[in-house]
DNA sequence: CTATAATAGTCAAAGATGGTCAATAGAAGG
DNA sequence: CCTTCTATTGACCATCTTTGACTATTATAG
């Protein structure tokens, strides 16, 4: 269901299409959608993380804003660098996902590659103590991350 | 005859004669049918089961959900069974492999997808005792599979 | 300088869903 | 009847969203 933390997400993508950022006010933002000003930061916490690609500056008192970047990588090299030194030894699901998503937007990876990569790093598939899950997650996914720089490189992707 | 559960399944049932796939929010639905929500959950595992040719997906939380995917062709959803079934519990990488293949022989999964795969099911990947590696390449083999599956099903499948 | 107004941030609690599991009840066969 | 398989329920858990009270920062008017 469009979830108001959804509508807010969407609402400020539609806004970056153009540009590869974009500065907005909190809480003419949170007034516009009716909701109290945090659900903003609560949006850009959960979707518009450094995780999924975003950086988010700011500003109070008068004359504040908020403002969100797409982070821009130079040469896929190190941003696959980036992404392994970030995944390390152990990674939660949450960050794995959002790495996908990132991955996914920037075109990187099909909606059927992503959804595989999420399917291999999921709670379900790691059946294992929590723990030892991290760990696990964190091998699979960096293998998968290899291949899909790999796949890029290749430009084996294509339909069947 | 007219079991609570058989309703619920003929009204989900229903629901898809149209579309491959419905939305649902399960606790509506148990108050519809005036029983406890997990009832649905009761018939969700018993009726529509990856065996069944269902896939399903939800989201708890505000603005929470029930999606029900149908994999359409019941040839694909006879091999899909027989694929699980041969992976079942525990899996060895040479096995993995040789399932990919044939998904690609078949055009099921692209170049890109079954390398994904692979590298998800590689040596390299699970890093853990040798016994409990096939365990666990089963384990996220399996998911996989099924999202192979789910992929066809939705036409996911595109170049960028 | 200082006080005040205008912003934005944090965090914990409440609200809104769905999931799991074990106990119990009911139906179908022998 | 007795057993066994299937169905139903309820208590408890997990996850995601929304709100509000309280805090922090900055610009500007006095």
């Amino acid at each position: 269901m469009a979830q108001l933390s959804d509508s807010i997400e969407h609402f400020i993508k539609d806004l970056m299409t153009e540009d590869a950022h974009v500065e907005l006010r909190r809480n003419e933002l949170a007034q516009h959608f009716g909701c109290a000003p945090s659900q903003i930061n609560y949006v850009l916490a959960t979707r518009f993380s450094v995780d999924h690609g975003y950086i988010i500056e700011s500003r109070r008192g008068g004359g504040g804003y908020v403002r969100i970047v797409r982070m821009q990588t130079r040469g896929e090299t190190n941003f696959l660098d980036m992404l392994l030194n970030r995944v390390g030894n152990s990674v939660d699901e949450e960050t794995a996902v959002a790495i996908i998503s990132n991955l996914r937007e920037r075109n990187m990876v099909t909606d059927s590659e992503a959804a595989l990569m999420r399917s291999a790093v999921s709670r379900n598939a790691l059946a294992l103590p929590i723990s030892a899950k991290d760990v696990l997650r964190a091998a699979v996914f960096r293998n998968m991350l290899v291949q899909v720089f790999k796949n890029l490189e290749e430009g084996k992707r294509h339909d069947v």
